[in-house]
DNA sequence: TACAATTTTGCAATGATGTTGCAAATATTG
DNA sequence: CAATATTTGCAACATCATTGCAAAATTGTA
């Protein structure tokens, strides 16, 4: 397990245990994003599923991983690659589902473009979901 | 219960029935989109959760209604404006979810930006949801 | 290094959420 | 109105997520 994954969780102000190591590997080597289940299963010693809740709810707090958002109710976690100040994600890229492999990949090149709301509206953050072809399965 | 409501009903080759009937009003009254539990709690004869799930599952087969995606693993369902054709929806307008009344809205005449994408990859359908005030919280 | 304080983990119990099969009830067709 | 087709409601079940609490691991400090 490598050292720079224990500076992220010690710069980061978070105990460094065995599950988190495991977690934020997994994510590390991850193609794409991670469900709850993906890493239910990928995880090496086998981790409680209460734990990983928890793990995921923590490392989204601290700014490592945020959400992304799906139309069928099936929330997945990316690495944030700028740093995230805690509470504070400025994670305005856009994000593409494969309709064939199904992998979800951050696109961190592409910024979601700003839309002009009608009057009254007040726009805080904005989130965007490209489905299609990835590029290994165009 | 307005004869509308019955026509759609009729227009889409759906049988009418007292369920379909009262959810559908239950969009047509609500100010933004319904989620299966707003349904569950509205209704005001107690239709059974099952029904609640086969409808809506039906509505949006015919095109009645489109899921909207969101971050926090919710999926909620609002009416489709323009007739979308049976299975081909073309809700490509964006959604709006107020921070403060957490009411979900579709902003019809706001349609998702295209955006390109890296190469290799090729988009399908877009989704954008923008967080923030709506109207009446502002 | 060892020890006390704090944090995290795992288990059990519980609660939501969603699905399926099937018989009874309702709607449609002629 | 009767025959057929569709829909509903119930029960059972599967999945997903949350909470409390005691045991285990981690951290800070002497």
């Amino acid at each position: 397990m490598s050292e720079p994954i224990r500076e992220l969780l010690k710069k980061n102000h978070m105990s460094i245990t065995d599950s988190r190591l495991q977690i934020l590997d997994l994510f590390y080597q991850a193609p794409g994003a991670l469900a709850h289940a993906d890493i239910e299963k990928k995880a090496s010693d086998k981790i409680d599923r209460v734990t990983i809740y928890r793990t995921l709810q923590t490392f989204e707090e601290k700014g490592l991983i945020h959400t992304i958002p799906s139309a069928d109710n099936s929330v997945k976690y990316a690495l944030c690659k700028d740093h995230c100040a805690e509470g504070h994600h400025h994670d305005n890229h856009v994000h593409f589902v494969c309709d064939h492999c199904s992998k979800t990949i951050c696109l961190e090149d592409v910024l979601v473009p700003d839309v002009k709301l009608p009057n009254g509206f007040v726009p805080h953050q904005s989130n965007m979901v490209v489905n299609g072809l990835c590029n290994d399965c165009k």
